[in-house]
DNA sequence: CAGTGGTCTAGACCACTTT
DNA sequence: AAGTGGTCTAGACCACTGA
């Protein structure tokens, strides 16, 4: 391991536990005291700390006082994280699935009551509304539809535009960052045209999200709602006592 | 604000500018500079940092270099935030409810398959189950099944036990300690039994947890399967990029 | 009692945003 | 250019765990 700057140190002794982490290199589960890290690696106590509580944030270690640092096994093996979904094209292929996108539709709309108010415009407004379904090979497994006001993308989205993932486009269409999602989880049951799409037969139960999207300054960006087939794609979530 | 240690000067920090930030003291978001903070309140800027750092991983604020910390407005909002329910007496309580506990059952069971899988267990070992409905005033909204080794809390639980929250007893009767949950959301369509106890209509769509608790160690304590009502109680949750 | 993580300080420099 | 948060150091002491 070479040190240098930029990625920052503290990212860089991340990196190195975290690596040696997957690579079962810590076989009892236990990670070596931050002295004895902080020495090997030629940096101060401090900086391994950082390091390790970031690991920590991310559910991989366990820290105990008086005792020790620790690897979380439980916690590795989840695939589908709901904290930490970003790109639907990644968690498929995270499942083994291969991925694939299709753009189903781009329509510009007027807003709605609802969706003026989710993205703080006034009803009517124009907004453009772009309908994909990801499959793993022939299946679809979500159904998501976004909702982006006409005035952060000028320009007529284009298929390819569709097709990226949305906090891409958004960046390079934009010119926003999307930073996080405020997600509610509503359970329906898939009727019609969403089970058609969806490929199950009436009546089965999915997890759908209702989120909006918003960038560094709590404005809103995208209103996303989402339908995943249960049976191909589970979500799962470490809660922890502290809260984070 | 009067400074001495334990809790740590940290968390007092920390407790100190939560509450100027739900006082509604930072009218335009904005939070003074960490250097202002550190010499207003006397201690250290790393002090002062690692409250914000906190805070920042519980989402009530957001940093950006070279500009400022300010107040995530939107997040303080939710009421149901689902990385961080331990009780759902208190998030009813926090929705406004007068909430109560009715416990339903309690049952000696040997394991089945699956659940010996989920507890390190082997099949056929005595396991207890606690079934509970949490109501606000009348109305039914969470219904809960907890099931715990006969091993871990050797007495026979009684019916106040199991009123209890299922940490606060593990705590007490077992000695043990709940870290963490990996739970899983499920969508379920409520029938027979099941619509019966939440009072539903059969065919009602509603979320599931199923989900096991696990101590400090790693040692799962506890398997729970909760069942919610959608028109009362709907979960939310924060989603950032970092994936903490 | 030795070793671990937890807290805290004082100070330096850097990267970035804003004016 | 001034001010903000981000990184990093070296060192001290404390609280806790485990042998």
């Amino acid at each position: 391991m070479t040190i240098n700057r930029s990625p920052s140190l503290t990212e860089q002794v991340k990196a190195h536990i975290k690596e040696r982490i997957v690579g079962g290199e810590f076989t009892e589960g236990r990670i070596p005291s931050e002295t004895v890290l902080a020495s090997a690696l030629g940096v101060s106590r401090t900086t391994v700390r950082d390091a390790l509580s970031r690991l920590e944030n991310e559910g991989a270690v366990v820290r105990r006082q008086g005792a020790g640092t620790f690897v979380n096994e439980s916690i590795l093996q989840i695939r589908s994280r709901l904290e930490a979904i970003w790109s639907y094209e990644d968690v498929l292929q995270a499942h083994g699935y291969t991925p694939a996108v299709r753009v189903l539709a781009v329509e510009e709309e007027a807003a709605a009551e609802w969706l003026a108010a989710d993205l703080f415009l006034t009803a009517g407004e124009p907004i453009v509304v772009i309908e994909k379904l990801f499959l793993e090979d022939r299946r679809p497994v979500v159904l998501t539809y976004n909702r982006i006001s006409a005035g952060i993308v000028p320009g007529p989205v284009g298929e390819t535009d569709a097709a990226t993932p949305i906090y891409e486009y958004l960046e390079a269409a934009g010119g926003r960052h999307l930073s996080y999602y405020l997600s509610e989880i509503v359970p329906v049951v898939l009727q019609d045209d969403l089970a058609a799409k969806l490929d199950v037969v009436e009546g089965t139960p999915a997890i759908s999200f209702r989120e909006v999207g918003f960038d560094d300054d709590n404005r809103p960006l995208v209103q996303a709602t989402s339908y995943f087939r249960d049976d191909l794609l589970r979500f799962r979530l470490m809660r922890r006592k502290d809260g984070s």
